[in-house]
DNA sequence: ATGCTTATGTTATATTGTAACACGATATCA
DNA sequence: TGATATCGTGTTACAATATAACATAAGCAT
């Protein structure tokens, strides 16, 4: 998450494997906590999600899963595993991407607010704190309750405006 | 847009025709300043689309066309036109449900911010003006040079909170 | 072992969106 | 007036994303 900005996430020469194996060690404690099993299936899942920075799309996770296997598994058995990573709040969906990447912070219930870059399509999640002081105004001034928060900011991230110049 | 809180856009006994006209004289004079063509298939969708303040699908859509009508219309012909139509501001995309609604005021350009209840489905379109101080701060953090800002809160309208108890 | 619950396999299909090429209408201009 | 250029639409086929429905298997509780 993007609080202590000194070092972002997801710079390009961060130490991903440390991400990685943060990621599923925080997966198994929230399961054990949720009484929920994080299954062979979820498992592989959620270790391609986190191959990378960037969200990836539902059927490129079956092909990948492919790989080197007999048999490919079924849509329905990829969709499954990503239903049950949304639920704990393992994984966030992009939905303008139609595309799943991991959350940086499962542990306490959050929504999901995240940068895109549409050029490397580099996707970093951001600390929703600075936007709850309008958030609040406008559930106050519509009645409406707000339950879930998702914000999707397109653009270019610093990586690409300095390699791509403008 | 819900800056003038006193009579929300969408409150379920407003006039809507009004609103429907409104949209319609916005969208000539929108494309006569842009000299592009409101023709007849696209001011069918729009109307369509304005025929609710509830986002609508493209298969709703191509079908509602085809009430009354001898041959249906091809699904190239409904993207084409909700394209030019997005092109040009007079409709947004609601990502989060794959489906389309008009956009409160095209004159200004300006990013797709909504509340939207998942009980009757009602969106409404709010000012974004409240988000930006967060939003350049993010910008200026990350080093992202954001270009198009995207927000779906979702929750209970006011007037489904009031009609269903909680 | 027997049954219960949960996870996965399997098949088929729904939903949303595009590519590619053909046709037609309208505008422009020699 | 007719050539031609541009833009919008028609048509067919298909891609990409997601789900329904039912069958099987795997784990665990008595």
């Amino acid at each position: 998450m993007l609080s202590k900005m000194d070092a972002p996430a997801a710079h390009p020469d961060h130490d991903h494997q440390a991400c990685i194996d943060a990621a599923l060690n925080t997966a198994r404690e929230l399961c054990r906590e949720k009484q929920q099993k994080l299954t062979k299936t979820r498992e592989k899942v959620l270790r391609l999600i986190w191959d990378s920075h960037r969200p990836v799309g539902a059927y490129t996770i079956m092909d990948s899963l492919a790989e080197g296997e007999q048999k490919r598994i079924a849509p329905p058995t990829v969709y499954r595993a990503l239903d049950f990573l949304l639920e704990l709040g393992l994984i966030h969906r992009i939905n303008s991407l139609n595309a799943y990447i991991g959350c940086q912070d499962p542990s306490h219930e959050h929504h999901c607010y995240f940068l895109i870059c549409t050029s490397c399509n580099l996707a970093i999640e951001v600390d929703p704190g600075g936007f709850q002081g309008a958030v609040g105004k406008l559930q106050k001034n519509s009645g409406f309750d707000i339950r879930q928060q998702n914000m999707e900011l397109s653009g270019m991230c610093q990586h690409c405006l300095e390699t791509a110049g403008d």
